[in-house]
DNA sequence: GCATATATATGCACAAAGTGCAAAATTTCA
DNA sequence: TGAAATTTTGCACTTTGTGCATATATATGC
């Protein structure tokens, strides 16, 4: 029989047209969030711009700005796998400086632009955006941990992810405030060598 | 004449009662969230128990949330304005370790617990929680480069003031886990010890 | 004290978010 | 094919939050 080896994938239509829908509901709603505004678009209008009623909706986010948050979610975990390999060679700080450069490419200076101009315009999307990037300093946090488990250097690891976190904070600031005037990539070295300098 | 050095206060019948009401507001508030969860309890009931329309909470409050956020704003400005006095004379960790010890005295540990577990029940108030450590750590940055302006010290003082909101986050998290079993103080100063000895 | 300006409180109507429930519609799998 | 599981939908309902007009309370000049 032609190979079962591993779990195969079984993908079932289901689950195909599970993801699609995802998709769907996250163009709508970005479309319609350039087009009109972030309050102004309603989850009636995301519905049925993705061909699917209200409550399905609900189905499938559990409130409007999870739509937002789900970029950046995919993002957060990319970076966490990228981290926990170049970990393997290297200091934190080195590590982490390595994973956001390699992740950063994936994502278009554009897109990351638009999502945080999005975001500034409502407190509470921006407040969870904010909050995201305490929950990836822990996720991350603990990624060194696994490699260094020696409590001596538990505090040390969490500046090193507070620092790390706080660079990525301030090279997506600085790239949203210049309008992508300047690459991510040239952005975050910045960032990273101001900070190697400055400990 | 009875004095009349210095500006008098001026607080006429309508500030004293509009503080008085927002007074009233975040205690109804306070105890119905205690008793009966954040989330159940409705702002027309905490309209009722203060005594007030619901549409008047809203001449209050944006929203639910705000309530418990009032707790943590004050805090913030008291920490902010015994920075810039501990900045006089010391540097900028040991200013923000004197400055946190100088105030959660005014904060009773059992009030904080509270607040910390009511805002953990919700996923926004959370976000908005942690997303309120961001913001004060460009605060306290601002403050910090009033007394160092010169541009060679930016990267360092961005490091101090996030370390020292770590710290902060560090101490009030575990004085949350442990239920307040060690005092606040003790908390701070065993955080800030383990930050510069890592530093 | 009174008139007048100004700030605050309230009621009403309304849009939108979010939830529970039960009835279709669809997919899976034997 | 037919039963089981999952997804989609409609409907009714509660709650949040806002706009607007009106009433009420406070402040201020005369």
């Amino acid at each position: 029989m032609s190979t079962d080896r591993e779990a195969p994938p079984k993908e079932g239509l289901r689950e195909r047209k599970r993801r699609e829908t995802a998709r769907r509901i996250v163009e709508a709603g970005m479309r319609l969030f350039i087009d009109r505004g972030y309050e102004a678009a309603t989850i009636e209008e995301i519905a049925a711009a993705a061909d699917i009623s209200r409550r399905t909706f609900f189905h499938y986010f559990r409130s409007k700005d999870e739509i937002l948050l789900s970029m950046q979610g995919g993002m957060g975990e990319e970076l966490a796998a990228a981290l926990r390999e170049e970990l393997q060679d290297k200091r934190p700080l080195q590590a982490m400086r390595a994973a956001a450069l390699r992740i950063c490419g994936g994502y278009p200076a554009a897109d990351m632009i638009v999502v945080d101009r999005l975001m500034r315009a409502n407190a509470a999307v921006q407040a969870r955006k904010q909050a995201s990037y305490i929950q990836q300093e822990q996720a991350l946090f603990e990624i060194m941990r696994e490699r260094w488990p020696q409590p001596e250097h538990e505090v040390s690891l969490r500046l090193a992810a507070m620092a790390s976190v706080g660079a990525l904070r301030l090279a997506f600031d600085a790239l949203s405030r210049e309008g992508g005037a300047r690459p991510v990539a040239l952005l975050l070295n910045e960032v990273f060598d101001a900070l190697e300098a400055g400990i």
